[in-house]
DNA sequence: CGTCTATGTCCAACTAGTGAACTCTAAGCT
DNA sequence: AGCTTAGAGTTCACTAGTTGGACATAGACG
């Protein structure tokens, strides 16, 4: 019981008042989903009286939280509400195995900034939060926000990670992070909340945010690039399973005597899928210097060997996708990574595996679509991890981090 | 957006004394789980003032859904709130593929009546109906308890089923039953709410509130008999998955070239484990009328080839394990069905596929027990489900299940 | 140009929770 | 035995907060 460790807030456990709370943050994550609404639109969505509305919407604006711009264009006279583009500042930083990402956004999901530079993530985690740390403050800079606005920071790790410890999970895919705490580091150095998760999690999220999972409330996530991952996301939050470490679809084993894995074990789908175990494939015919990127412009400029490659994988994928399909039953499928720019090229041998290792009610009402976000749904997807983590009353109680004196004085 | 089709319910969805709703609703779920309570001790577990719980102890005891005992023992004057023990009756219906189930309890999780008998699930959708409403009707009158008093009836059904929809999902699994509506169809001839779902999501359901997961959140529990299927529960919840046929673990590929299953495709996790495929293995060796329970007392009493068979079918449900384990990361597995039975025998090679096969983070914290409730599980599920979808407040709407004019007219 | 319709605001009514005061009972002390 | 004490449960006045309905507003439509 009472498994959760640090609930630092009251919260008022009854009842009482906590109705009103309550109703502020609907309003507040019904505008946040939605980008801006007006105030009828919000009634409706919240199922709120137009009353109460009203007055929630009054009480933000004076908070400072949201912004009603006087008059919309269209319809007759309503005025748009949208999350007050100053309240908060939220950043999303993501390493990759060969990139480090970090994109500055506010609270009306817009992205101020973002920025990408490259870095070797197993040669010294050290090393990575310094470059993290370098690239923030210059983005910080560059868009001129007031640091102290900083509302919360995303963070993507390219491994398994416990989310409760903050603790990287299997050290074996990720050699120089051993004991790497990397939410702790970087709260430590930039002085603000982070919110810690696996990349293809993240990517999840972005996707369901901002790319091919728009108005969809569950979906997969499957991340194709150095290794194969996946991220769930069930009701519109990341699920991360009991243990913390769910959607390791990389190391399902597809073929127990195939070749021996980083993980240890043998014909995990990442020895068929992943760039660096399919690039070795193509070295005798295409040269050592080739990049997923580069097979997948190979394939689509009608490469035979490149398309082969390209298919095999799909099919492979599709395995995985199919025994994901069975245990979860997920309503849509994302491809995500380099391998999703191959398009039809790669979903056709998805869809076909699916349909034939899934079970057919199952595999029925899936979709599988390409990630429309690209290599961006990572870090984007940690913008939103730390819109959500923020819990959409972090806006309301201390005025964004809890250290914003301007505003609640007037209030007595 | 809005995707949910059937919003039956009205649910006051903002508001306003939805409030109340929820306090009810918090005092009576403090009571279950507690066993009985003072109203000092409802205030401070719930958080609730001692004047509020005053009044919904009021409340709840006009309405007949609690029972206060005026002295208890020890204290100065503290008077004992208990759910009424006839406050409400829940009715647990289990179709298996060889026998029907049916089970009697209150909400006190006290189970009044159990019986089960023989029963051919392929043969005949209506004559299982037939029979179960028989069984249901013989229980309900040896307990002696008051049809208007039954709440809700969980009901169990050995396939894949939408419970949105109420239909059954691959009826290639279960002939005879094609276009049955089970929960309909026994709503009709029962004439009170009937919340439907898979056996092994109900085992699961029953293992946690019964069983080997008691004390526990999450738990997925396996269940080996004629098939092979899991039960997920996440969070206290059976969960279904977006598309409501979650854990068809029986019908993930293992073997692309292996025999083929009923599903329609090959080397299924079932063509290894489910007795329909095994018990041939040793028609040869052991006889034609073996059982699985047979085999399972055999290899105890150690028979070599039954041991080997189990075994075999260890390692293969292993396997399959190990998939979920990746994916769903859960902290608990449970074996059920009749093979739970043979103990190690089974449960040693489970562990050392899932060692095998499963990244180490995953399968780490795994622990991966046998059931405790045997052939129980199931039905037992099904009266945990009545209970859990009756939602707390059931008791409150109309006086269980909205049929007793006896108490609401004094109302006003 | 008048009518229509949907938006947003204001006000009175109502619901429901809370603190404080109060009663009641049994235990403990003198 | 009688008094004190302390926690249990109830009552009451008060307050917070939501709602329905009335009302003002302003673009759309004919």
């Amino acid at each position: 019981m009472r498994s959760r460790a640090q609930e630092v807030v009251v919260e008022t456990p009854g009842s009482q008042s906590s109705l009103h709370r309550a109703n502020l943050e609907r309003v507040v994550r019904a505008v946040r989903l939605a980008g801006s609404l007006t105030q009828a639109e919000i009634a409706r969505t919240t199922g709120l009286s137009a009353a109460t509305v009203s007055n929630i919407v009054r009480e933000l604006k004076e908070g400072g939280t949201v912004e009603v711009t006087p008059t919309s264009a269209g319809g007759r006279r309503a005025r748009s509400v949208s999350l007050s583009g100053d309240a908060g500042i939220v950043i999303g930083v993501d390493f990759g195995h060969t990139h480090l990402r970090v994109a500055v956004g506010n609270l009306a999901h817009q992205v101020l900034a973002e920025e990408s530079e490259p870095l070797d993530v197993d040669a010294s985690a050290a090393q990575g939060f310094d470059r993290a740390e370098e690239l923030v403050n210059r983005l910080i800079a560059a868009t001129g926000v007031d640091r102290t606005k900083i509302a919360g920071v995303g963070l993507g790790v390219p491994g398994p990670i416990d989310v409760e410890s903050g603790q990287l999970g299997s050290t074996a895919i990720l050699p120089g992070w051993t004991g790497a705490r990397p939410a702790e580091e970087l709260r430590g150095r930039l002085g603000v909340p982070v919110h810690v998760d696996n990349d293809a999690n993240l990517g999840a999220l972005g996707e369901l945010v901002w790319g091919s999972g728009k108005g969809v409330r569950d979906l997969a996530y499957i991340k194709v690039s150095s290794g194969v991952g996946a991220g769930l996301v069930i009701d519109g939050k990341i699920y991360r399973g009991p243990g913390g470490t769910a959607g390791e679809i990389g190391h399902i084993t597809l073929d127990e005597s195939g070749p021996v894995c980083r993980c240890g074990n043998r014909g995990c789908l990442e020895t068929f899928a992943a760039a660096r175990y399919v690039l070795p494939l193509l070295q005798s015919s295409h040269g050592t210097d080739l990049t997923m990127e580069g097979v997948v412009r190979l394939a689509r400029d009608g490469d035979p060997g490149c398309r082969r490659v390209i298919a095999d994988v799909g099919r492979h994928i599709g395995s995985g996708v199919a025994n994901l399909c069975n245990l979860l039953n997920p309503s849509r499928v994302v491809l995500g990574g380099d391998l999703a720019e191959a398009g039809e090229l790669v979903l056709g041998p998805i869809r076909e595996s699916v349909g034939r290792y899934a079970i057919p009610s199952a595999a029925r009402q899936l979709s599988v679509l390409p990630g429309a976000l690209g290599g961006r749904a990572e870090v984007l997807g940690a913008l939103a991890l730390a819109l959500s983590e923020m819990g959409d009353s972090t806006l309301l109680d201390g005025s964004v981090s809890g250290a914003l004196p301007a505003a609640t004085p007037a209030f007595t």
